[in-house]
DNA sequence: CGGTGTCTTGAATACCATCAAGTCTTGTGG
DNA sequence: CCACAAGACTTGATGGTATTCAAGACACCG
């Protein structure tokens, strides 16, 4: 099955990048580590979560700092006439958002995309440890640093590039992100891509229709192909194009 | 002189919402304060800048976190085609971003909108402090928390909302900040506004042709009025419906 | 088997951009 | 103080990009 397969994938990798594991907090890591020279005290609980599931939403998140282990799930803000509005896809190892490591009831609900495992970690142990250890803090730091960079990018794609362009760049911007997490597929052109259309529409504040519509010419043009929840680029200097036109 | 007067009131006020002054390690604020009990070393220089100039490119920000002491200033995004993004205004108080609080060279540049005051703290000496006592850390999460608040909000009404509505909701999201600052001018509903709206169009994604037609179906339907440099709000309830209609 | 979710395609429409011309203000140097 | 240039704003005409509406194909699942 196609699912188990993505459900091996997910387990196998994509620890490397997460901050519990460099803070050396996780309690069960799924990728080999050497063996904490003590173990600290932050408590913590396991959650296996299916695809298309909410994984909780702003008002739920009393005092964890959720981290996906495996799987994909987007950030999503809801508007009163039903539209919706991704602000950011997580891949394992993200943290939902870094502002949970302190309190805050962000206005927004989070989906699993495909199945997901999340950890909880207990914010007020969390903070003990990192007033504590100090130098924790970096851990935090860099993916402070690196989520807002994201968002930023986002703003800036939302309020001044085409269709095309955001939909190019998101895909990219996707495909490095997994090559990081060394969650390639054969070549470094191949990735796992679970996105439905209507999740890109969401993400680049377009229709599904209109996704169709420009994927459909992305594959006339052979700049990707798209299929069994699985993405190639398969002219990556023309997709680059496409992505940085200006 | 307008800018003469606008230079006294920026003297006067803004530093309340200051994480400087809140961590007390600002060497001479603009409002009264308690003597610090013990002053703390973190170095700083000061510096004027005229409207219109550039305050810094991304990077320029070696060693420094700036914050904005008196006056408006803009954090933009620049393409290679000339167009530009805002991705967030800054008021007294303000620093240029949290994520300077460690090392990040952003991708942009601070402009100046109106004549501003500016105040870089030495970041090493910064990080110093935090690393002896974590309890400061509090007052920039706050800082933090309310800077990730505004990029989602910003994301959201870049993807899914009208023209109408970005810029309604850019008006009274600035008109709240200011009120926080108590930069309000006479009634709670009239406030200095400096930006033409060539800013308004690089901040909401949209031509300056088309913010200004936007901008005179406002007034013709007197929900605001923009002239000398400030803005009043004649309908609140109305134009809360226009920046709320989804 | 019907139901649901996903994707595709075409036609009509809406929203905003682009182009262009003109007014008014602001600043500058003669 | 005036002439001139540059910037800021307005308004109308035209065009392009993306939305909306609609219908149908296809896969998957209970």
């Amino acid at each position: 099955m196609d699912s188990a397969r993505q459900g091996r994938a997910g387990r196998d990798v994509g620890c490397n990048l997460c901050s519990a594991l460099d803070a050396n907090v996780c309690q069960s890591p799924n990728v080999e580590t050497p063996p904490p020279a003590r173990t600290p005290l932050v408590r913590q609980s396991f959650q296996a979560i299916p695809g298309r599931r909410i994984v909780c939403r702003g008002q739920d998140l009393h005092d964890t700092l959720p981290i996906i282990c495996s799987g994909w799930a987007a950030v999503i803000v809801m508007l009163s006439d039903g539209s919706r509005q991704i602000t950011s896809f997580l891949l394992p190892g993200d943290m939902i958002s870094t502002t949970l490591l302190f309190e805050s009831k962000p206005n927004c609900q989070i989906e699993a995309i495909t199945d997901v495992d999340v950890r909880f970690f207990n914010r007020t142990d969390l903070n003990a440890l990192l007033h504590k250890n100090p130098e924790l803090l970096d851990t935090f730091f860099k993916a402070w640093v690196e989520e807002k960079s994201r968002s930023d990018q986002l703003i800036v794609d939302l309020g001044r590039r085409t269709a095309d362009e955001r939909i190019a760049r998101l895909i990219l911007g996707l495909a490095e992100r997994l090559s990081k997490r060394e969650m390639a597929r054969g070549g470094p052109t191949e990735f796992e891509f679970p996105l439905r259309q209507h999740h890109i529409a969401d993400a680049t504040g377009l229709t599904p229709v209109h996704v169709s519509k420009v994927l459909s010419e992305f594959r006339r043009n052979r700049l990707i192909n798209i299929s069994e929840r699985s993405i190639t680029i398969l002219d990556p200097v023309g997709f680059d194009r496409v992505a940085n036109m200006r």
